[in-house]
DNA sequence: CTTGGGTCCTGTGCGC
DNA sequence: TGCGCACAGGACCCAA
């Protein structure tokens, strides 16, 4: 479930149960996910304090007071679990996020001081996890070459101008590149520039500077709200339990080939074509 | 430099 | 009901 708004919405329902935990047990289930998982996971982990958890573009980070950070991607299908045990110091009736989790697929799980089990879960096992030097962390690979956070004081008109010049990519492809701008992903892409009135297939050094303040409102605004609905969940979001984003429901493109158009007065029908092999939903109509 | 394609892995949903 | 295929929120690598 995982672009920008995703992980921020994970980052928020882990945080009351992991900044200023001590994880007294963690269980590594397999050596790997994507990647192999670091020589000694568990024990570096064991007895660590979570300082603080925070997202960098699809990133989650946990730094550590050993000097490390837990780095996690959630990739394509990556989910956390959360129960709080009974008598662990939370209140009864305990918050269990995200119950639709195959058990099978729960690769590492990480228990708190205070009685809190988290499970990382994910099928297809695209995500991955990595302890790293906090110190080393801006010069790691992974984020060393990130553009802004989009919903950042970096991320603004004169950066996409300058980021977009002489890209004859198309401006779909462009903003899915991580080094332009961080967190977004095919389907917030899709959103942001149906909103923006932009047809995907526009090369993105050929967007005026009007145009591209538009597309930069449109990120903004659809991230937000998005945000606040808690993300969006793609399967199974009817199982009731907490936790599960209600986004999807608020897509104007994504997903909804052969629809009407639903911007005001637009006469159009939704069209899914592939670009880079991945679908792009937009409307031929308002989007030029 | 770009583009397009294939790769990792499993699950789901559709047409037949 | 069963089977095979297309497709899925990411991101890397390589050939052309």
């Amino acid at each position: 479930m995982p672009e920008l708004p995703e992980v921020e919405t994970v980052r928020r329902g882990l945080a009351p149960h992991l900044e200023g935990a001590v994880l007294t047990r963690v269980e590594q289930r397999r050596p790997d996910l994507r990647f192999p998982l670091p020589a000694g996971f568990a024990e570096r982990l064991t007895g660590a304090r979570v300082e603080r958890l925070e997202r960098r573009a699809k990133y989650l980070t946990a730094a550590l007071d050993t000097g490390e950070t837990l780095v996690a991607h959630l990739g394509m299908t990556g989910r956390f679990t959360v129960q709080s045990e009974p008598g662990g110091g939370h209140a009864p009736g305990a918050f269990h996020y995200d119950a639709g989790a195959d058990p099978r697929h729960t690769h590492v799980v990480l228990e708190t001081e205070a009685g809190a089990v988290i499970g990382f879960n994910d099928a297809r096992r695209f995500g991955y996890m990595d302890l790293i030097a906090t110190a080393a962390l801006p010069a790691h690979p992974w984020f060393a070459r990130l553009g802004p956070e989009p919903l950042g004081p970096m991320f603004h008109v004169e950066h996409l101008q300058n980021r977009f010049a002489g890209r004859v990519q198309s401006v779909k492809a462009t903003l899915l590149d991580q080094a332009v701008v961080a967190g977004l992903g095919n389907i917030y892409v899709c959103e942001a520039l149906h909103r923006a009135g932009i047809d995907p297939q526009t090369p993105a050094g050929s967007l005026s500077p009007a145009r591209l303040g538009r597309l930069v409102r449109a990120i903004r605004a659809v991230l937000e709200e998005a945000i606040e609905a808690g993300g969006s969940t793609l399967r199974d979001y009817r199982s009731a339990d907490g936790g599960l984003g209600y986004f999807q429901h608020s897509f104007r493109a994504y997903g909804r080939e052969d629809d009407p158009c639903v911007k005001p007065r637009c006469r159009g029908v939704v069209r899914r074509i592939v670009q880079g092999g991945r679908s792009t939903f937009y409307c031929p109509a308002c989007q030029r």
